[in-house]
DNA sequence: CGTATAGTTGACCTAATTCAAAAGACGTGG
DNA sequence: CCACGTCTTTTGAATTAGGTCAACTATACG
């Protein structure tokens, strides 16, 4: 829900090389050039001709798209192991930002796309991975519609928690910030304060830190998720 | 927006097969077994296995999911021509179901996954679809989450609009229902039908009969598809 | 440390939902 | 063709979840 394939760890692991991911791809992406990105620093821009291929390495990316009013909507964030830039044809149809600091591996466009007209195995993969991004996608459009702000941030909790869960038991490294939170669930940052406020009073959560998350009832979390009421 | 790949005419035509979609796999769908769909008959269910592919020849279906509270969250509109099923895997993550009396071709999954084994150009096509397909699902989610309901349905004619100009001026023949596209927009049916009525006061469309829509104002429909006031 | 940025909290407001009911379309069978 | 019941659409009134604006606090960083 939060991207395709599944990733692991909390700081943004060394995840071994994305198993679903590239296989047919992989010695030309074990070839490519790094890069490495700060904070809030662009992959690609919303428009760009889609140049090349990343594998993100390390780091937290958000892939998103800009609303006519200036706002924007984070689309999905791509964890390491995942690979973005596929989508592109002629333009990008959505720019791509490191939320933490983060590596890349770039791979030209032009091989990507001549390995996938030689080789029919490649195809299979890509077909995979673009079919797994459009569930996801899909997902998200079912889960952002029509539901309410708690059932959206307790959703959004679970999947981080499932995708970081094989680590360090209950309590989870929030890296996103309440904004980019925000802009992905389609709510301002002060209803995701609210409502995380709200999972503490009732003892759902509890944050340490700001950035840091425990989960104390992922039985009610995961009612909520799925329209259970609060109260 | 509706669907990816764009259509013809309004009456539901017998669009000439897709220029953007098949042609690697043409050959086998003008062999496929035709089926027939009345309103509101499922070609597959959510969950189902994956057991074809299939072109639209006549009709419009829906792609939809079921949320946990019973409610539906249509992801995209369907047209002749279109190909739909191809995003399964194991399970089927949406249903399809006829809006209208619908006709389909039925390719097996096994020979489509077969060719794209064996013939790298499938492979490109597929990918292709799947591309417009992802770009499709994700501006739609830019265009449910935080957008009023005015600038949704402004958007939502413009698109039909769009896939329909060709034919004949400024008439449209809604074939989608009310509730239809409250499920698409993710509104009510009464938020829509307040919408529609906000419109025809201001003369910028205006409803002969109920299922039949005359854009009277394409540039202010526009605006308000982008973010402008209505007053 | 001090300044800037991120997060929290409160009061108020508005757009859209909910509930309720009327009006219009549509098909069926007499 | 009309009467009838069903389903869809429209309209109205009341409610509410979430947004907006504004102030305050905590955290990060040079």
């Amino acid at each position: 829900m939060l991207s395709a394939a599944n990733y692991a760890n909390s700081d943004i692991p060394q995840r071994a090389v994305n198993g679903s991911g590239a296989s047919g791809l992989r010695p030309f992406l074990a070839d490519a050039t790094q890069r490495r990105l700060a904070p809030r620093e662009h992959a690609f821009y919303e428009g760009d001709e889609g140049s090349h291929i990343y594998r993100i390495e390390r780091g937290i990316m958000t892939l998103y798209r800009l609303l006519p009013d200036g706002r924007r909507q984070i689309i999905c964030f791509k964890f390491p192991g995942d690979l973005i830039g596929f989508e592109a044809r002629e333009q990008r149809t959505c720019g791509a930002e490191a939320v933490t600091e983060a590596e890349l591996r770039c791979l030209p466009m032009h091989i990507a796309s001549q390995r996938l007209r030689q080789d029919a195995s490649v195809g299979v993969e890509v077909v995979e991975l673009l079919a797994a991004e459009l569930a996801d996608a899909r997902n998200q459009l079912a889960v952002l519609n029509r539901r309410s702000a708690m059932e959206k941030l307790a959703a959004f909790i679970v999947d981080l928690w499932r995708r970081e869960a094989p680590r360090q038991g209950a309590c989870l490294a929030l890296h996103i910030s309440r904004s980019d939170m925000a802009d992905f669930l389609g709510l301002t940052v002060e209803t995701i304060s609210r409502s995380l406020t709200k999972l503490k009073l009732k003892r759902i959560i509890a944050l340490p830190e700001a950035h840091r998350l425990v989960i104390l009832d992922m039985g009610r979390l995961e009612g909520l998720s799925t329209g259970e009421a609060l109260d």
